[in-house]
DNA sequence: CACGTACCGGATAGACCGCATCCATTTGTA
DNA sequence: TACAAATGGATGCGGTCTATCCGGTACGTG
């Protein structure tokens, strides 16, 4: 890197872009343009490409902060004596990310781009989501079928659900529909649980037939 | 319609338009261009525009068989005697419908297009699935808390799964990958269940992490 | 069989979009 | 002050998708 320190302004619009590419790539996804970013960040375009060799660039710089993010959410799940509060505490806090972001959602699913500086996936993550399924399968509260890349692939398919949902979206004054996904979660939750003891009380309210399809339908015009 | 029968030749070149099309949006989504259509179907781009207006034109006419076989594929689970196993039948068949078909599954999750001719999802796909799980409710086999939306947006999710496997891979030699999805299926079918009498066996194995991190990795290029 | 017309093919025009560069101008700092 | 560093945005380039146009072809009717 030439980091032999930027000068004030060079430094100053470094960090509204990295700013404004948090902010553009969590709600419109990685196919923000750079010119957008730029724009975005009210600098020019030729700033922005001076700062960021390419858009790519620009996209590893922010993952970084994201994947520490991420980290310290299954540490924090380790830490949860039960082991089974620890996966539920993944679960939801993950996803409540990658709901928020579809960017990172991008990224995780393995979809759209491919920066070779992100074996992170492979290198930082999964283990720990591996030793998190692995705990709560020995402590006897997860199926023993189940491992840690299942997780990945539910995730993959909760947050698909929770894309389904335009940005602000409310419906006949629901103001839940953001967390419409953490129904699903529980019941896939439900079908995870080792001891079948029952089943849990889904956190959201279903859709109605034409909520659903009016939920849909918007969905196309985006 | 300009239905005034078409000169032989014309009709023979709808018919591959047609299959083409099914074809094309089947493999690449619903993307694929009508150009691409029409070199596909081994005719000019002029006939495939004076046949079909629009790609969207195309889409409907195509979209009308595979409508019907949604709605067969709901009509049998529907004649099975026991209401879980109709259910059962529904998702598995309509999940392999939407696995093989990638146009069909852009078009069920409300992505993509937006051909106006289709409230047949509310109209009369909707009410077949609320019934399926209505009765399944009834029964006492489907916990009570689920609707028929519900369903959908499982499918949805299971889909996004689904479409984590390219076409047609193997890994290590496993043939199952495309089935991989079934797996999450039949977690999610366990959490539906009202009685927990115990867990399913899934019908395919997990994914090392190794061959997880391949298949999302390999995803990105395409 | 001959003629008119519906049809064919594909080159091509036109609109749009994303990426990246270049350079005249401004700003920071030694 | 002076000069290197940084700025901004107009601009060029290459690609994609849509759709049309028109010289040539083949169907099928009289």
């Amino acid at each position: 890197m030439t980091d032999r320190t930027l000068r004030k302004d060079a430094a100053r619009n470094r960090e509204r872009l990295l700013a404004a590419g948090r902010d553009l790539f969590a709600r419109r996804g990685l196919d923000a343009t750079l010119n957008d970013v730029a724009h975005h960040a009210g600098v020019g375009v030729g700033t922005a490409y001076r700062r960021f060799a390419s858009k790519e660039e620009l996209i590893d710089a922010i993952l970084v902060q994201q994947v520490d993010e991420l980290e310290a959410i299954l540490r924090e799940a380790l830490a949860v004596p039960d082991a089974w509060d620890g996966l539920v505490l993944y679960l939801e806090r993950s996803l409540e990310v990658q709901a928020r972001d579809l960017g990172i959602a991008q990224i995780l699913s393995g979809r759209r781009i491919r920066t070779d500086q992100h074996d992170w996936q492979r290198d930082r993550l999964a283990p720990l989501v591996d030793e998190l399924a692995e705990r709560a399968r020995s402590a006897g509260v997860l199926r023993e079928d189940v491992t840690g890349t299942d997780l990945i692939f539910l995730q993959i398919g909760l947050t698909a659900i929770s894309r389904t949902v335009p940005d602000g979206a409310t419906l006949d004054g629901r103001e839940d529909l953001a967390q419409l996904y953490r129904r699903y979660l529980w019941i896939a939750l439900d079908g995870l649980r080792a001891s079948t003891a029952g089943t849990s009380s889904l956190p959201v309210a279903a859709l109605s037939v034409e909520q659903t399809h009016t939920l849909l339908q918007h969905r196309a015009e985006g």
